[in-house]
DNA sequence: CGTTCAGTTGACCATGATCAAGAGTGGTGG
DNA sequence: CCACCACTCTTGATCATGGTCAACTGAACG
């Protein structure tokens, strides 16, 4: 059930468009910055498989990750094993973009499923957002949401109850899926098992099995098969003090 | 006992080192570089008194903050009034450079002491960081190592127990202090009050009463008249899982 | 088939929450 | 100058949310 740690393995093609879809929220791009962004993830592609890590605490990391595909997650342990998801990555979303400043990682980034990234390295990086003020705009608005999200989780697990906090996450989870275009009414895949919720929640698994009980029989979610459904969100927004920003 | 809204006021003159102590840590800056940062926090400074806020959430905010001098709290509250201290100010910190992207703050910023910030306009940073290279890094920089406290934070109150928690606040704190030559030996002024810990651990004022009574009794703090001790500073590391990052 | 992993359940326990009250301190206004 | 108020810290009694331990089911997979 651990992150296990893995050779990488290099390919090449692919090509992203939630990446894209994403900033043009923020603003409008030109064809040249869509061109300029699609060469950028033009790199040779790292897969990760399910359960293995992308990188580790300790490592030096020399990239900018793009998420293409599949799930991740950045977490941190302590020495006795005690582990906390700090935040979840899906396609689309981008990871430390100034990482290089620092000496080594002070966390770890796991493969939730199969995963597709683009390795940037931080040079290729910085000459496009040095060239392109309209996208070194939009790259620095997403980071700041990804900031705002993880000010969010801090108060999650510090104030919320165990129903509030998973039924934030889900709420939150589902509107970040919902923006990249990866939801079906209401509903989406779901790959996130009870452990990693635990670990996401600062809860145990034990609990968090009971608490997703609950929150199913009041009727807020299904979840089942890797599948989540959200038959009421209006109900589940409000009963777990969610709010999009 | 809750932060209150005031009006701001201005004042002129006044001059900041904490910063540039702390800047130095990682990069050396040419004396042009320490002209442009002091001349940039001649801007007129503002004043606030204790528990009143210097920015609220909904606001819109013009400014990127100096702080020069006092402690400061963001926080984040729930509807029904719960709390969640997120991050911590102390003088030679600068907040979130990039904010102006946002449409509104998300959180508070809250004074715990008299606070003295400058407020710079968001135009006059972009352009000292514009054109100088080095301090641009360097300002990158410290907005990493915030982000690593912020993670560290999320694991502090989803992973670890009371006595885990508050200790480890204890040494972060005073090692930032520390970094900012505003410890004497193992001492340091610590206005933050049993309330205000208890916001930024996820404890209940009563509960952060008993534990601090714990630390106290295995003689791993000292903590009275706004005034912390760590009498052995490896022992409260060791039992706390602190390691400066 | 046997193994592994995810989900589930039950019994019991402990950490931390809640409620309530009191002591000490400092500031303010009558 | 004194009375009062607000705030911080403290303590006790009781409660509840969530943790721990252990065992079992079913599905997936080689």
């Amino acid at each position: 059930m651990n992150f296990r740690r893995m050779v990488p393995r290099e390919e090449g093609g692919g090509l992203d468009n939630a990446l894209l879809r994403k900033l043009e929220l923020f603003c409008s791009l030109s064809a040249d910055d869509r061109t300029a962004l699609q060469q950028l993830l033009e790199q040779p592609h790292r897969r990760v498989t399910a359960r293995y890590d992308l990188i580790r605490e300790g490592e030096r990391n020399p990239f900018v990750y793009f998420f293409l595909d599949g799930w991740a997650a950045r977490y941190k342990t302590l020495a006795d094993g005690r582990r906390q998801i700090i935040s979840l990555f899906l396609p689309g979303d981008v990871c430390d973009a100034h990482s290089y400043l620092l000496r080594e990682m002070d966390h770890s980034i796991g493969a939730i499923t199969r995963l597709r990234v683009a390795a940037v390295p931080h040079a290729a990086y910085e000459e496009l957002v040095q060239n392109n003020g309209r996208l070194c705009q939009a790259m620095r608005w997403q980071e700041l949401v990804n900031m705002a999200v993880q000010r969010e989780w801090t108060l999650n697990v510090g104030q919320r109850t165990a129903m509030e906090r998973i039924g934030h996450f889900l709420c939150e989870t589902f509107y970040r899926l919902e923006m990249m275009g990866l939801t079906q009414g209401n509903s989406c895949d779901f790959p996130i098992v009870q452990n990693d919720l635990a670990d996401i929640s600062g809860l145990t698994p034990v609990h968090v099995n009971r608490t997703l009980q609950e929150l199913r029989r009041s009727g807020l979610i299904v979840l089942e098969n890797r599948r989540l459904t959200l038959p009421d969100r209006k109900r589940l927004e409000d009963a777990t003090m969610f709010t999009p920003n």
